[in-house]
DNA sequence: CTGAAAGCGCTTACAG
DNA sequence: CTGAAAGCGCTTACAG
């Protein structure tokens, strides 16, 4: 079923047809009614691909992620999701993990299908290279720090990695080690200024930092490693919940007291914080929030194009502490279940 | 930059322009290579819209979940883009909130877009509903079980159920209380109805069923209301892992030990299972092989619509006891550290 | 308020 | 192997 053939039955022109399609308020209510009921009758829905060649914009926004399993993009797609569907888009969805290639080959190819804006979480990602990819005029923001030429939103690690590491050493820890995930999490690096900063600025000398594979068995036999090989430092400071995690393990193996000997932090506030003995200090982290303000002025960028020619826009969120007994906290401060 | 355009800069017609494109071979190699050169010049890409309003296939899928948050659709997400990216295809990524309506707007909406079919996960999408929206004849395949018309595929919650419950028996727990997630999880009576049929086969009597508000803190709310106005249960088999950890906090706040006075049993297998103390018993989805199946099937009804004529084919999929140590299992089956 | 016509950017029989 | 032309299904000045 197409248009010509709604006109002929509706025995009008398709211009009109089309008129009450996009201008309603253009053509004379009784042919506007008859000419619905018309479509109605035979549900009539016009072609999406011929409508898009002649309008402007494509009511869809692109939003490419490192992977779709990470358990942070996913509320980051969460975030977006929920906004692109206030504003009546839907969000065309892909996984580049972290390949810069396929960040490339996905941004031609979400360029090519007209898309109104793109959203890509990368940690290495420029205007030049977008320009080269034939998007340097288009609706983008980025998640993550730019090279400061593009509109882009982030978490603020290195603040938060500044603030616990002064955390701990407020509770009179000295030797604090930072344990982080080798797969390359763009956090990493604030993460480590954050920190280095913190022990600076409180004349502390710096500690040792590990590298492990990712998840709660990097975390464990990194730990064990480093119970076994090196003295024990007074606090871990691990880059995710995870391994936090996996060194509560090992610890538990070894004999080694948490807190009382040595204090683990974490960094994702999940929701086992909670759970495991003793609770896990955290750092919570907006994640959903990110997803939103993303899209926000993803939207503000389509709906406004002026806007896109000023100084591109930065928005930085502030993560959270979520101090718990992990680190040796004494004070009662947060707990879940009252 | 048009086809036109690059037609005449490389002085041959729009139609060898468009072979070059859709069929290379059609066209002798030194035009080819120098109309090609042209369009790389140009960094020229056809338009999308105005190429599939002549072509049949779009090269995208639409996935519609309940919502993108939950665990376990994530992984489910990432199974059917895995396969999508595979066979060239994007996935568009729709939110339905459970909703029915939701659904139905979703529904109709990525069949204007000429999507080459839709992947679905629901509980209560039949035939007719989908015939209603215009996807009647469209590649369709449903996550879920559906009303033995549609092309589906699900994970089998009943067996897994009466498995699980047998095993609980076969520890000697006589009995074994349910406890479910009351947010309308579409696994509750699967569960149920494995969970009844093992204690029938065996002759013991049915437990209680107790419903609590969804994650930890609503199995945690639960269990201590359950410690404190009922005689303690020998079992409890919680329907997702946080509402079994909330279990477990529970019970190390009210003194019950477990396993020895309370055995407790979860259903995701999620990470934290090895962690806790007791390790939770639980039950392995294969949730991202579940996405992965339900887009095999998706292409194979695209690429040959023949199998669309037969009858409707059903993939069950079976999920896993991982047994660990919270159910009293005593003797040594599963370790993740060694 | 309505219609005839040109145009969006492509593809593909049809002739040569 | 290549080009002129019709057509995909819509939208929107332009006239009336």
């Amino acid at each position: 079923m197409n248009i010509k053939e709604i006109a002929r039955q509706a025995q009008v022109s398709v211009a009109t047809v089309s008129r009450v399609l996009n201008h309603p308020e253009l053509v004379q209510p009784e042919t506007r009614a008859h000419i619905l009921e018309v479509m109605a009758r035979h549900n009539y829905t016009p072609n999406w691909f011929a409508r898009r060649l002649n309008l402007a914009r494509t009511n869809t926004i692109a939003l490419l992620v490192p992977n779709i399993e990470g358990g942070i993009n996913q509320k980051v797609v969460a975030g977006v999701e929920s906004v692109a569907t206030k504003k009546g888009s839907t969000v065309l969805l892909c996984s580049t993990h972290g390949r810069p290639e396929e960040e490339d080959r996905l941004l031609r190819m979400v360029f090519d299908r007209r898309v109104d804006g793109v959203i890509c979480s990368s940690s290495n990602l420029t205007q030049a290279r977008l320009n080269e990819c034939g998007l340097g005029s288009s609706a983008f923001v980025l998640i993550g720090q730019g090279d400061g030429e593009m509109t882009a939103c982030y978490i603020n690690f290195e603040g938060i990695a500044y603030k616990m590491t002064q955390h701990l050493l407020g509770l009179g820890r000295r030797r604090i080690d930072l344990l982080l995930d080798e797969t390359g999490h763009s956090r990493n690096d604030p993460i480590i200024s954050g920190y280095r900063r913190a022990l600076l600025d409180a004349d502390v000398q710096q500690g040792h930092i590990h590298m492990a594979a990712g998840g709660l068995r990097g975390g464990y036999l990194a730990a064990r490693r480093l119970f076994a090989t090196e003295t024990l430092p007074d606090a871990i400071f691990a880059g995710s919940d995870d391994l936090a995690f996996g060194v509560m393990k090992a610890a538990r193996d070894d004999g080694v007291d948490i807190p009382a000997r040595l204090a683990v932090v974490g960094f994702d506030d999940s929701l086992l914080c909670d759970l495991v003995t003793p609770e896990l200090t955290s750092i919570e982290q907006p994640s959903k929030r990110l997803g939103m303000v993303a899209a926000r002025l993803l939207f503000d960028l389509i709906e406004d194009a002026q806007i896109a020619e000023t100084v591109p826009q930065e928005v930085v969120l502030q993560p959270k502490l979520k101090i718990r007994r992990s680190c040796g906290n004494k004070k009662y401060i947060h707990e879940l279940f009252d």
